[in-house]
DNA sequence: CCTTTTGGTTATCAAATGATAACGAAAAGA
DNA sequence: TCTTTTCGTTATCATTTGATAACCAAAAGG
């Protein structure tokens, strides 16, 4: 297998992924939230608490914005701000009740949407799945 | 393994292949597209001729919106426009020789990135990743 | 101290995208 | 033939996102 065709399978698989993440989180429009505000929550839920530069970096926003999209979460009463005593410049962000009980709404939904495409699929099988993600994440998506 | 922890996984791992495709997709913006052009040609380099419709369901486009990135595209000199004689409602799109070249152009920049990602892997790896990556589109990404 | 750097915010503007209505032309079906 | 459905286009508007400049406050570093 030369590197050019593997490349072209990656890049397909990374559409495809692109596709299901899509038709997965569809639920978002449901809430009140933008694309960008469910992915900072959604960064969020795997990492917390956090500042927004680190969300700038992760989520592929300049600070300006990340800074915009963060007021607002505050404003529907998603997150919560804090400050690092340690370095007063650093903000520091978390999902509020409400933003965790949103989160879990969606996740729930997703899980669901999730279930059915890996339902029928033995023990076996879900662990080469597994094992599949972390093989990628290690030597492609990280 | 239980489902929740896998379904955690997935989520996590799709955000790390956006973020990894958004990187290696950077060069796009030297061209005169935007993103969902991007999206448009490069399904056109997996899949051709095509018509609207199709477009419209596999990037997640309204087939108005899809017709308008198209009008564009032609208006830039990036793909050309033929008619189904079967069927003389369908349009039929493919890339234009420019469209071609600045596919070219971009997938070069991008399998530059992708060849830094996997250097220095054997060909065992290579094959392993190859796996992995027809393991999960069957199963989950399908 | 004083200067520079870092982290963050606000404001503002341009561009891209999403959504919808209205329309036409070809095909399918009664 | 007449009606309905499918495929596509154009136009228009609202919303989201991207980009940039100007600014403040805390920290770092001399």
């Amino acid at each position: 297998m030369d590197h050019s065709a593997l490349f072209q399978k990656v890049v397909s698989f990374a559409s495809a992924v692109h596709e299901v993440t899509h038709e997965m989180t569809r639920g978002v429009k449901d809430e009140d939230i933008t694309h960008v505000q469910y992915k900072i929550l959604e960064y969020m839920m795997f990492v917390q608490p956090v500042t927004p530069s680190e969300i700038a970096d992760c989520v592929n926003l300049s600070l300006p914005n990340t800074s915009r999209e963060l007021r607002k979460l505050l404003e529907k009463g998603l997150c919560e701000k804090g400050v690092d005593e340690a370095d007063r410049r650093r903000q520091m962000f978390r999902l509020s009740e409400e933003g965790q009980a949103l989160m879990g709404r969606i996740f729930g939904q997703e899980q669901m949407r999730f279930e059915q495409r890996i339902a029928g699929l033995s023990a076996a099988e879900l662990t080469e799945i597994e094992q599949a993600l972390e093989l990628l994440r290690k030597r492609v998506f990280k």
